[in-house]
DNA sequence: ATGAGTGCAAAGTGTTTGCAACTAT
DNA sequence: ATAGTTGCAAACACTTTGCACTCAT
């Protein structure tokens, strides 16, 4: 389930300190992302070329606002489209922050099985180990019914660097 | 911390299966929270009354187009400025969700001292017991210094009702 | 060649703001 | 009386949509 497509060679990684592993692998992401998306018979387009080597590049959830931003040359609305067609394809995963929608490769979040929390001062979202979360989800699944999807979830708090400055 | 203001009789519930007590103490919970407001020495207008009285009935986290929607006679921007304000007090408290910025009493929320937690599929934002996660936070703050706010996050997931109808 | 994808412009949303009238204090 | 609030309308920012054209296949 981690290493399913190519390029996913450093696999084992903590989850926190993560920044630089991504540009290491950016290129790499891109190319299993466009893999995929020819694999599913879709077209490969400059536009989307663009803006998935933007969300490999970056870790961090990224507005269509910023995307479009690093794209001038992108229209807008193209900006949107793909964003919502690579959700939509499961590429990218896309989640509501403060900001408005956060979108972010895919095959990234897969392999590394986070969690993600939004810092309230700073607003970067970073990944925080899933596995620490699991008890306490299953015991209130057990107490309430209620079925918390720790995957779509986000958590706020304040992060290391926000924490420190103050 | 938990009964310190009129209307808080009923205090010790269980966090899950609220709905019905919130209409019990809607009355309580308003008068309380014209009694800050008084006290805070803002001003009792009518539309702040309404939106307040909304709030107070409906334990669900309500966006502005929700309680606008509730209060045809409160122009819109009365209703964005009113709960802005209400917030910034510390009335009512706003967190971001999937349709907008969702408001409740900040009484009610603390009295409960829950977890927001929103059902992917129907939408309704529902308490979770917040001790259930506190070690995990806990666990998380020692491991990657990331300090969890438990009580700004929302979780995501299916709710019992959802679960069951499918 | 041909239909999916793009750019553009225009229309929607949801939210904010300037200002005159109003009203709780 | 008077400063804080409201209603209105207009501005705003962000996102979506209709349509003609382009380009990956």
């Amino acid at each position: 389930m981690t290493r399913d497509y190519p390029g996913a060679e450093a696999s084992s990684v903590d989850v926190v300190g993560h920044s630089e592993l991504h540009s290491q692998n950016a290129d790499g992401a891109l190319a299993a992302a466009l893999e995929a998306l020819r694999g599913m018979g879709e077209r490969i387009t400059s536009p989307r070329v663009a803006v998935l080597r933007v969300l490999a590049a970056e870790h961090a959830h990224l507005t269509a606002e910023q995307v479009g931003g690093a794209l001038p040359d992108v229209h807008r609305a193209t900006v949107f489209r793909t964003l919502d067609k690579l959700a939509a394809l499961g590429l990218v995963s896309a989640s509501r922050m403060d900001e408005g929608t956060g979108y972010h490769l895919a095959v990234v979040a897969a392999r590394h099985d986070h969690l993600h929390a939004r810092c309230q001062q700073c607003g970067r979202v970073e990944a925080l180990p899933r596995e620490a979360f699991r008890e306490a989800r299953d015991h209130v699944a057990d107490e309430t019914a209620f079925r918390v999807n720790l995957r779509a979830s986000v958590l706020v708090g304040i992060c290391a660097a926000c924490a420190a400055s103050r």
